[in-house]
DNA sequence: GCCAACGTTGGC
DNA sequence: GCCAACGTTGGC
């Protein structure tokens, strides 16, 4: 079992939409960055657990936990080209983005900021502080224990 | 809204 | 394959 960081904007898909849900699956759809796909694709888990993060917005940090449902299968929105994540080079026989389906796990009673896990020195590593832009990453289980003590 | 960091595109 | 120009992410 692994873990994982996934970063969503609230206005767009918060904590409160993946809850919601109610134990459905919610595709975790729209990665458009080849890092980030090629985690998605080669190492998120059915059973892997991953932070829910709050970016670009107003309160930004971690809002609880969803869990992996489903690995990695071809993001349908790379072939519907009303859909705002279209990408004209993608075919059914060739996909180049992908998806994974999650469910809703826990809220965190508060949100866990980003200016305290910038301050916890044991978060040092953590990707999120040291890379800025990449939407899944992995997350330790040092680091996983530390945050889950935080929220 | 600004701007730093970083990813992507495209000419050569 | 290099690199300049440009676009996007994302915190503040």
């Amino acid at each position: 079992m692994a873990y994982w960081l996934l970063k969503t904007e609230p206005d767009e898909f918060s904590i409160d939409d993946l809850a919601g849900r109610n134990g459905s699956p919610e595709p975790w759809n729209g990665i458009r960055n080849y890092q980030a796909r090629n985690i998605l694709r080669d190492q998120v888990s059915v059973g892997d657990e991953a932070l829910i993060y709050h970016s670009s917005c107003k309160q930004v940090g971690i809002a609880g936990i969803a869990a992996v449902s489903r690995a990695a299968y071809a993001d349908p929105d790379q072939f519907n080209p009303e859909s705002k994540y279209f990408d004209p080079k993608a075919s059914e026989n060739d996909p180049r983005w992908f998806c994974v389906d999650v469910v809703f796990k826990r809220k965190f009673p508060r949100l866990v900021p980003l200016a305290e896990l910038k301050r916890q020195a044991g978060l040092a590593n953590m990707v999120l502080l040291r890379q800025g832009r990449l939407s899944v990453q992995a997350v330790t289980a040092e680091e996983w224990k530390l945050i889950l003590q935080m929220a």
